[in-house]
DNA sequence: ACCTGAACACCGTTCAAGT
DNA sequence: ACCTGAACACCGTTCAAGT
């Protein structure tokens, strides 16, 4: 009989705190974030779930160690968080990084609602407000309206906002929203008249009216365009 | 002895969907929305947990109304989301409406988080969207520029936005924060320049430097104007 | 029609115990 | 130092049964 040095690849591997995490976010990016339980994730990581809580105390801290890890794909996509020069095009470098972190977030679905509510701001989350703080200064922005500008960005600052009615998943049958908006037509007028309007643009369907990269890039300008606005006033 | 007609207040008033929603709004007002699970529900309205689920399907469900009903206050607080006519001053009427939001989501902090979470667009939130659109329109807007508002609104356009760092809930003390900013200036300058900017001008504490309502209404006040910007280009 | 008791499958987590 | 088994308190929910 062979030793059997290698019984699955790597089941050998020691736990450790990275390997939780990494575990934690493939398992979310899997199945969502409700599929992230601590035994479903113990199971993944071919372990015990009490074993877990050796590397993290809890699963808020594991949560919070997942959204760290999520702003530091950010921090690689972009190629490290450093502050460029003084005179340089602050608004090319602040578009950059949020449309980096919101390519972060769309392969990370679950990672915006884990954001949101924790209580606490992760190291990684600190370096990137910084570094943000840090473009808007050397763009001529005094601390006061940086410090606006970060509230009015709100999320949209690590590339997500949250839309209301979003998660359609295109579950439901364009035809079904066509009949549907036709029985709502005399209570929600201007709601079917405005489908109606953007879907004989984009007579492509009903349902895809929104194309959410343009959205968001739209909504991302209108702000940074209004922050110029105030910064050159000032 | 007496016939003992009223037990206890309102014991004897039969459950309703309505007043299953009502009182999950109580608990989550009291407890926050972690406390609102269906066993402690039920006690709260003097029944047995099994008996919800003869008037809401299941906690999702539940959450469902929940969030109807939060928009529904708001409805109650503008006075009815009539569309005023042709004319009208767009800008003031968006305002008072997001506003009013804004108020009823401080009086049910629980409630952005639920109203996120939602997979589906309620009545309610149809009727207030609607509402929306009929008045950027009746302002002159076009369709598609009032659909492009509302996407840079976000969940700006329901009266909250989800600051990112938020919940810091008074629990640390300022003294701590104070030190720990001094540990962190070599590798956070920026964030630390910044609040020591922002801290002199408001003296009165390092941790209180956002004032939310400031802020929250110059975001709002930023994209309007920016969004008249683009409605007279038009 | 409306409410309940008992039970099920599944959570996060503690704690004493193993190697 | 690292991992585990058994157990606890607590979930949402089903289902058959009560009135």
């Amino acid at each position: 009989m062979v030793r059997q040095s290698e019984p699955i690849a790597a089941a050998r591997i020691p736990l450790s705190k990275d390997r939780v995490l990494r575990g934690a976010i493939t398992v979310a990016d899997a199945g969502g974030i409700e599929a992230l339980t601590m035994r479903k994730l113990a199971e993944e990581l071919g372990v015990e779930a009490m074993s877990l809580y050796y590397h993290v105390a809890n699963k808020e801290a594991l949560l919070d160690g997942m959204a760290d890890a999520i702003v530091g794909e950010i921090e690689q996509a972009v190629g490290g968080f450093d502050v460029p020069s003084n005179g340089v095009d602050w608004k090319a470098a602040i578009r950059r990084r949020i449309l980096a972190a919101r390519e972060v977030m769309l392969r990370h679905p679950w990672a915006p609602g884990v954001i949101e509510t924790r209580t606490t701001v992760s190291p990684a989350m600190m370096r990137y407000f910084d570094s943000l703080i840090g473009v808007f200064r050397a763009g001529g922005f005094s601390y006061d309206l940086a410090h606006h500008a970060l509230h009015a960005l709100g999320s949209r600052a690590i590339g997500f906002s949250q839309e209301l009615g979003e998660p359609h998943d295109g579950e439901q049958a364009d035809q079904d929203v066509t009949v549907m908006l036709e029985q709502m037509a005399d209570q929600l007028p201007y709601i079917v008249g405005m489908l109606q309007a953007i879907s004989h643009d984009d007579p492509d369907s009903t349902l895809g009216w929104c194309d959410d990269q343009v959205e968001f890039e739209f909504a991302l300008d209108l702000i940074l365009d209004g922050l110029e606005r105030l910064r050159n006033k000032a």
